[in-house]
DNA sequence: CCTTAAACTTTGCGCGCGTAAAAATTTGAT
DNA sequence: ATCAAATTTTTACGCGCGCAAAGTTTAAGG
């Protein structure tokens, strides 16, 4: 008691910033005038604790900075404030939005974001997915590789830990699932070409990793047998995630070959249409939906970089936002214990109508 | 001793992975056959101890399937095996892909990376060097936001982790910095152009977070004076990291004003130059280094996106790897202790020339 | 003023591992 | 075989905090 007093008058004289330095929890308790369990209480959810006592500590807070030891935090809790975010492929701008986009949710909500991507490999995704595991995340935001993605690994992972799948489906897993509604988006593109020229071919990658590429194919093939008119699919060799070089060189093989039976071409995403754009020029044909244009090219995704592309590329937009906040509401949900079977939310693109098409 | 015959002896057993769960480095030490402390030291360190103790370690490794639990271990230890890795804006291929090959070379060398980006704000910045702090990292890689760091609080946190500066310097700091000879990279492109044609315009942002944009132009200004050429630089106007869509405003504006006095524009950096074409094809200026081209446009980066634009992109190729990988040799070295004042190092570029200019 | 629930304090244990020091063992070379 | 050096074992303590239980204080409502 005698200590406790003897600090505790300190904090109101002339005590700067670096006079003392708080070890522990302990003597942070002291010279707050508080016990240590309250302390506690207070880092792990600051409205757990009376108004006035949150005042206390926080004016303490200003005084030293005092820090509670993350490593020893951690080790006695189940569950951490930590929240990972995986991505397949962080150097796709997509993506890095994306994450962007959730990890400022997380810090909006007490929690302590970190970032990963799988960078397109296998093993790479296992190992993140394991480390995480150590790391008690309260829960993982995950964009799979998709089919390239170890499933029952992933599965096994799930169990283990709170997780929300964005971007991309896995086959055969039951955790809750936030992402676009991919053939909406192929729908409302061949609806829209059609109606303004000559009806689309389909140029995607031959084996794509991406389950909804194989989603925008379907619908392709459905719209278009709807508005009465002959699918034409061109698929470009090459596989991996350097999608702009694939539908480079698949562009050039295609167009050398005359492949195209139309003046139109849907591409799976927006990546691949860029490398096909580039192709288109090189080979000469303009693009445009002017009178002389010779091609009519259109992404989907709305690619940060699309409408900078020449010309400005026509494409679907996905609804980041809603996305990501979704996905977020779900993982707290998930977190809360509230575990309801909530279904797969998917969401509806928007038509960015610009030049190319 | 009697509990840990029996337990070794299991080992020899049909054990399976799954019959008996290790819950921590004791029990596993049990299993090994071997003393907790030796088993602690193989963790930090496998080649520490004996041939022939690893190898005991590493066939229970591979039958149990533990983990020492990464806080209890951190918890004790000064220094951790964690890297952090700082960027200014992710969400810019250049970073992601510089992170990626930072992140692989951590990897090899035993460290555990983890990858940060202040998207362009300076308070995230200052939290995420904060989070870093108490993480106790064994060394930091860091890109600074630039002009906009708050030097004096990244002063501090260089005082306290061994931390190694890349892509960006912050003027008055002394740590050790790795990064690209921004001069030689203005230098060379002008003077190729120059060769090629009409001597360039310099096209920039209006006042550049990043401190090289400064060196490329004051190179620039440099270079023309030495050719005996007017040196013209066009100012956009704009601020942040949406550097596409400053050039591609900044590009309207100064085509409009019929702002440029040759045919030739040198961009500060790739994704500008992005957004500049994206206003010239808007504006109906045909560009390339062919006759019948209004004008010709170069870049400096060799951003992952600049040889997919219409026309691809002439420009100086960052050395991704030579950077990352004396970034890494030296935080290694920095962090070994032989605490050399290593000075800067600066790695030359390689010119890419494409067809835009 | 009394009642009660909520918030806080006190006490004390335990987590899983780092690490130090001294003793015992193994190794490798003479 | 001999001996020093390298490695491992034994023993023991401490890190900083989570967490639980029981007792005490505080705040709110009638």
């Amino acid at each position: 008691m005698e200590e406790r007093e003897k600090l505790h008058e300190n904090q109101r004289g002339p005590l700067l910033m670096s006079d003392v330095r708080i070890r522990n929890m302990d003597e942070f308790a002291v010279v707050c005038g508080i016990s240590r369990p309250t302390i506690s209480k207070y880092f792990n959810d600051p409205h757990s604790v009376r108004d006035s006592t949150r005042k206390k500590i926080e004016i303490a807070l200003e005084k030293y900075d005092y820090r509670p030891n993350v490593f020893a935090m951690n080790q006695n809790r189940k569950l951490t404030k930590n929240v990972g975010i995986v991505v397949p492929y962080l150097a796709d701008p997509f993506f890095a939005e994306i994450a962007r986009n959730m990890e400022q949710r997380c810090l909006d909500h007490g929690f302590q974001p970190t970032l990963y991507s799988a960078h397109g490999q296998k093993q790479l995704e296992i190992d993140i997915l394991d480390g995480l595991r150590s790391l008690k995340p309260a829960g993982v935001l995950l964009a799979p590789l998709g089919r390239d993605s170890d499933v029952s690994f992933v599965e096994k992972f799930c169990r283990d830990v709170p997780t929300v799948l964005f971007d991309s489906m896995v086959h055969g897993l039951d955790e809750p699932y936030v992402g676009s509604d991919n053939p909406q988006f192929a729908r409302m593109m061949v609806e829209y070409l059609c109606r303004d020229g000559e009806p689309p071919c389909f140029f995607e990658m031959e084996s794509p990793a991406n389950p909804n590429a194989v989603k925008r194919r379907n619908a392709y093939l459905e719209a278009m047998r709807y508005f009465g008119h002959e699918p034409q699919i061109i698929q470009a060799k090459g596989q991996g995630w350097s999608f702009e070089e694939v539908g480079r060189l698949g562009g050039l093989a295609a167009l050398e070959a005359k492949a195209f039976a139309t003046n139109t071409v849907l591409c799976s995403n927006d990546r691949l249409a860029i490398g096909f754009m580039s192709a288109c020029f090189e080979k000469g044909f303009t693009i445009g939906r002017t009178e002389e244009a010779a091609i009519r090219i259109a992404g989907q995704d709305d690619h940060p970089f699309s409408r900078f592309t020449c010309p400005p590329m026509t494409t679907v937009a996905q609804d980041y936002e809603s996305i990501s906040h979704h996905a977020l509401e779900t993982l707290f949900r998930v977190i809360d214990g509230a575990k309801k079977p909530s279904k797969d939310k998917l969401f509806g693109g928007k038509l960015i109508q610009r030049a190319s098409a």
